[in-house]
DNA sequence: CGCCGAACCGGAACCGGTTCCACTGTCGGG
DNA sequence: CCCGACAGTGGAACCGGTTCCGGTTCGGCG
């Protein structure tokens, strides 16, 4: 394996020469950078990123701390990370936490002391606020996607509106009683979780149309676990005409059960989600949707940006992005 | 921060033995191990990788090429290499390549010049073969997972079986007009495809009961693709009474068309998968299951074997997993 | 024609560990 | 009692780049 040495000395110049040309950094006649260009090319040489790193400092990396990566939001996040870090030319260094409480924290612990980055992402439900905290102190740019954080910069749908957005639309439908399915959050959230804000929107939207809010219902986040759970909802006699059920996942889970039990959708009962993620449109259902490699791609951005020209005092903005309801099959006047 | 040696001065040893105490090597007393280990941990010491990466030339790292990881197989190979990975205090580093064809391959060539890894799993669609002759002969534990290849070892479901046994399934249950419909690949794959091979075990086990297979059908992987396709299918005049899915993507396409046409499932059409993914079982889904996530944590332990003892020639052996039939309400003898 | 500065380049000092080798002291065996 | 083996340790040479700093060279200007 040819070291800078040997594209030096084979280009007939110096190590320091050799590497500026290699680099791209100036102090460099061209007609010396073409040569080491393609001496380096002909020896097959590839710079030691270890070295580099070690002389640099820099890593060239970002991490990205997440839930299991099995789980469409969680994956598609990472897809958008990976996608523009590559782009930048850095690599994507991958801590899967797994489901949260079995063995996630020593994960996360192990990565405190082994992990080397140049920017860290970290994906809702990763981490408690006191772990963002320390995080922060990490002398990294930090952000967190998913859900707003506190502690760190962060990029999330904007929840307080999604609830609205699809309330309405059933309201406007003519819908009076409306009931709100949300997911269980899995581990103990910054502030507000997300179900939490979107429970929160939807009440706020039934209250400003004078409306009375049925009693939030909490189902698990599996499309298994709230199957499960709707089949029971839907068998009690004061069901609703129309649910807002907090995601995609849940709102299938409804979906399945109402199929099973008898109940037609739309015509019997009109449910919603938050997501759109790829198999509501086979389904037909009415969702809002939200783009997570997007959010992915934005947070590499911004630490890019912060890498190239570091803010004085940590960066804590919020970056929310707007809801966009998506009207499908599962939605209809009630009867 | 600290380096190695601030720690060795503080408790008064040389470095060499500051760095046999900390990294578990023998040659050194328990008290003097124990001494730099107190004082490391007192001055919070932590060695920095890239110098150890320098001087060992080992990555402690392990590199994954897969395509997009928002979809559920690979990201629960990636989960299970993410995990085993862990396990064993190494680091992944995640090669998304995306979908085919649209800048995967030149992301391919920028981790071949650029990934320093000492072990690599590849999963499924990521790769030609001839990208794998090159991954070969990176002189690192190459491994692909999802399907069997010929220049690497390779860890995948036995595809041979599945089609026996959902095939074998319906035909007890009765069914003599059993169509087979199957994912389109979206990639040029290495010998025959996963879909290939569940087609032909499927011919194979109608022929050996001497029944006509017939015309396989194939349709997009995706869930929308899928049901767009069955749309179409399950409206033809010569509907079979039972459909073998070759995944249950495709498969829940299938159900999700018959329902939307009036078509009893499993009263009018048996219907069965393959993989057992999360929503399989809301849909009482009859499938194939497998476990992406265990072939994950299999490929990394093979890694980690061949990292302790390289074997001499390149082991180019392949696993396979016995499938597993999961009944459930998807399938019934045809009326 | 002489002087000055910019452009280019080389030498050498890092970056922070690991590991080979030589050295010391201790202990058991002959 | 002496010698060899061996455990424990330190010195120093790496690993392979980047970058500071100082030295040439050469063109332009007074």
């Amino acid at each position: 394996m040819p070291r800078l040495d040997d594209v030096a000395r084979a280009a007939g110049v110096s190590k320091a020469t050799a590497s500026r040309a290699l680099s791209g950094a100036d102090g460099v006649s061209a007609a010396t950078r073409e040569r080491v260009q393609r001496t380096a090319e002909e020896l097959g040489f590839r710079v030691s990123g270890a070295a580099r790193r070690l002389a640099t400092g820099l890593t060239r990396t970002i991490g990205v701390l997440t839930p299991s990566v099995d789980r469409w939001y969680f994956g598609s996040v990472l897809h958008g990370v990976a996608d523009a870090a590559d782009a930048h030319e850095h690599d994507v260094l991958l801590y899967d936490l797994g489901v949260l409480g079995k063995g996630g924290h020593e994960r996360f612990e192990r990565f405190l002391r082994r992990g080397e980055v140049d920017g860290l992402v970290t994906i809702t439900w990763s981490l408690g606020d006191r772990d963002l905290q320390r995080l922060a102190e990490l002398r990294v740019p930090v952000a967190t996607v998913g859900e707003p954080a506190e502690r760190t910069r962060s990029f999330s749908l904007d929840d307080d509106t999604t609830g609205v957005l699809v309330t309405e639309h059933l309201l406007g439908l003519g819908h009076r009683d409306v009931l709100h399915v949300s997911s269980a959050t899995e581990v103990q959230p910054f502030a507000a979780s997300s179900s939490d804000r979107r429970a929160t929107s939807y009440e706020r939207t039934m209250a400003a149309h004078g409306l009375a809010a049925r009693p939030i219902v909490t189902v698990p986040t599996t499309l298994v676990g709230a199957h499960a759970a709707a089949m029971a909802l839907l068998e009690r006699p004061d069901r609703p005409t129309a649910i807002v059920a907090g995601t995609d996942e849940v709102a299938l889970g409804i979906l399945v059960a109402a199929q099973q039990l008898g109940i037609r959708v739309p015509g019997d009962l009109s449910v919603t989600g938050v997501d759109d993620i790829p198999s509501a449109a086979a389904f037909g259902l009415t969702t809002v949707r939200q783009d997570p490699a997007q959010h992915g791609r934005d947070v590499v951005a911004w630490i890019m940006r912060e890498l190239a020209s570091p803010s004085e005092r940590p960066d804590t903005s919020r970056t929310t992005y707007a809801p966009e309801l998506v009207v499908r099959a599962s939605t209809a006047p009630p009867r």
